[in-house]
DNA sequence: GCATAATCGATAAATTTTTATCGATTATTA
DNA sequence: TAATAATCGATAAAAATTTATCGATTATGC
């Protein structure tokens, strides 16, 4: 807490997507409230953390016997989240990954467009799923037009740091790398890894641990 | 600490991915060895707690005035996260982002095979990157005679659920969701959440905090 | 209308995780 | 060969996070 603009922990905010994931699903079956106990039983958390979280980032306490209006806790949730303010976004590399995303329309939910992709190859170059794909030249110009804060970088491996320096030149500040690289970048811009093989591998890892 | 078997933190725990990837990059140039300090900075750590992260999983105590041996370092991680043994994976959802992963050859270094995909359209069966989709009815079969552990599931939001108690009925107890929503499942299944909007939307909260 | 049971929110304790400090070790270099 | 600078590992302090406890609130049922 250092000078009162974020008194919500990091571990807290990082509960929250789940908060959220969960809530959907049971306001999608019909429900309206939902205790704290009920929340941290299906999410195998504590039902104190989860009061705690909640208190947080919800407008309206909750009611004591019936929980939580499920559908003002989405409200706070997603404003809580940012999840209101719009956000354009590109994908860099149209292979079998990047091209799944770029079809992917979730991201709407979450204020994101994803409005493009960009290839080197120009046998990559058209359009998937209703979206164009443009050769790499174009990015500095598309992506300048559009303001788009984010890339999506689905290239290989051995393209990926030349890539990322593409992106930084054009002055995009957040990267989401699915590349099992490390990027090199300039202070000032975020990379969060999304390395597919390592979450399978974690995923490995925890379960094995009860059988050794 | 509760028995001594586990002492490292999750925290911890968490980090080694990061540190793998690093140290492979480095490796990859050529450098043999890395002192903490100049891992903490390319990694927005701190010196310290890089140390405390290695001094627990590595074999050998890093050498003063040089650092620490990049190649027994990997090899040291990829020990601890278990990326020794060998564990057969499937793909459940053959759309775009399942036939993506089915033909991603990354998992292969971090000890996964992923043998095939699941579909319960007819039209998605056939071969993708050389690896074959199966009908849905295939899976308990196939599955307990490869002795599968682990289940990747891309399927669309609401067929989720079901597709999941189908894993859980053929004996998978590790799976990793890309449908955004929460799954239930018995108890001692470990289900992990990639959900692709919610990295991006965290990403963008990330770079935009400093911009309010 | 009143006792009851369920739930919340707040405060306090315990635990975990991060950060700081300092002596010990080892290659470099004069 | 001896002084120096860089780095480690261990211990201690600080901060953050989780867990426990308890009185307050509110619908339910008699």
């Amino acid at each position: 807490m250092k000078n009162g603009e974020t008194a919500v922990s990091k571990a807290t905010v990082s509960r929250m997507p789940a908060y959220l994931r969960y809530l959907k699903g049971e306001a999608g079956k019909g429900v309206e409230y939902v205790s704290s106990a009920a929340i941290a039983k299906d999410l195998g958390l504590s039902a104190v953390g989860v009061r705690k979280d909640l208190a947080l980032v919800s407008s309206r306490p909750g009611k004591p016997r019936f929980g939580f209006e499920i559908r003002l806790l989405i409200e706070d949730i997603e404003k809580f989240l940012g999840y209101h303010r719009w956000t354009n976004a590109v994908i860099i590399g149209a292979g079998g990954l990047g091209r799944a995303i770029l079809a992917y329309e979730g991201f709407e939910n979450y204020g994101i467009h994803v409005i493009a992709a960009f290839d080197a190859s120009p046998a990559k170059v058209g359009a998937v799923g209703g979206k164009p794909v443009y050769p790499m030249e174009q990015l500095p110009d598309i992506a300048r037009r559009n303001g788009i804060r984010v890339a999506i970088l689905t290239v290989p491996r051995a393209a990926a740091q030349e890539a990322c320096d593409e992106i930084v030149a054009v002055g995009i500040k957040a990267i989401l790398n699915f590349a099992p690289v490390h990027l090199h970048v300039p202070e000032g811009v975020t990379v969060r890894y999304e390395d597919l093989a390592v979450s399978l591998a974690a995923l490995c890892g925890e379960s094995a641990g009860d059988q050794i």
